[in-house]
DNA sequence: CAACCCATGTAAATCGTTACATGATTTG
DNA sequence: CAAATCATGTAACGATTTACATGGGTTG
């Protein structure tokens, strides 16, 4: 899997434009995937040379002019293609974690002050994750509300994670 | 973070050889952070060059000579910079989830199929985690102990999201 | 009028994967 | 004797990030 294929993945549904799939990496695709200007704009490039996929110039009147773009039968194939290879092993990098693994190298109280901000900060990503999900709602199908879901979950699982942690440390502490 | 804050991190316990390093990649950090060969060996000698680690070539009887690397002060002092710079954002990179996110482009039989394998999937990384956790628990820092579980967590937390969203999708079927 | 949103792109640099290349030793 | 383990590296390629560059329109 690589931006082509997600890129195609979301002009499935309807057009856009470089800037409207850049903001469909909301919540929940942004989760599992995610890409910048950087790779997005070379990106439909590319897919337009390959034949994947079609420009079309939209002139705006209180807007900048943008480029549409919509998949063409040779994109749907190659989708397809994507969807059904073989799938690529999950990776989930988290410098945070790392820091906790070499954290022998710290001091308890540097240690719980990185775990009580792990927590905030996952607490912060669930709060965002509900509302987008809220928001976002309606118009999911039912598998992209599993998706939705796992990303709540998994915030969830590491505060819990994070605080019978905190909570190790602290009774030592004392 | 990258492959040099991590194989800097892996030294400062003890001097290791680029083949030692690669195994030091298992559970619970492989989860959180992996590297390969082509990583590793390349990133040594340029640490080195960096004058951030050492190598002494030992010779082995039984086995092929190796470089065995130590680090320096000056990569310990490297290191603890890593630990105190700004945190990097955490990225689970998932081409599973995304094939879900884009499941209406799928038969109902087929995203089941899916997520049946995924729940198994799951199981044995738990399964996987599990035993690891059990082998390594002696010898792992109470922070160590907190990514082992972890990783454990994350994927229970998968395995109840996607058993619910396969209940609703046979629900449907019916 | 500042800040923010809309909009598109390029270029350099970094990072990492995969495959290739080699070869000794041990274990079943 | 085949397979697995130990051991080190290179090279080509692919992917992505970050910063740079530009500029119009809207909103408070």
């Amino acid at each position: 899997m690589n931006s082509q294929d997600v890129i195609l993945g979301l002009l499935l549904n309807r057009p856009r434009s470089g800037y409207e799939i850049k903001s469909a990496f909301e919540a929940p695709l942004a989760y599992f995937f995610d890409a910048s200007f950087g790779t997005i704009y070379p990106t439909l490039a590319k897919l337009e040379k390959l034949g994947y996929i079609e420009k079309e110039n939209v002139v705006q009147d209180n807007r900048p002019n943008k480029n549409v773009y919509s998949i063409t039968d040779s994109g749907r194939e190659r989708f397809m293609a994507y969807m059904n290879s073989p799938l690529d092993v999950e990776t989930y990098r988290s410098d945070f974690m790392v820091r906790l693994f070499f954290g022998e190298h710290q001091s308890r109280e540097k240690l719980i002050e990185w775990i009580r901000r792990g927590i905030e900060q996952a607490k912060r990503e669930v709060s965002k994750l509900r509302e987008e999900r809220k928001r976002w709602d309606a118009g999911m199908s039912p598998s992209q509300r599993i998706c939705a879901d796992l990303g709540v979950e998994l915030n969830e699982s590491k505060i819990r994670v994070l605080e019978e942690g905190l909570r190790q440390f602290e009774e030592q502490l004392q």
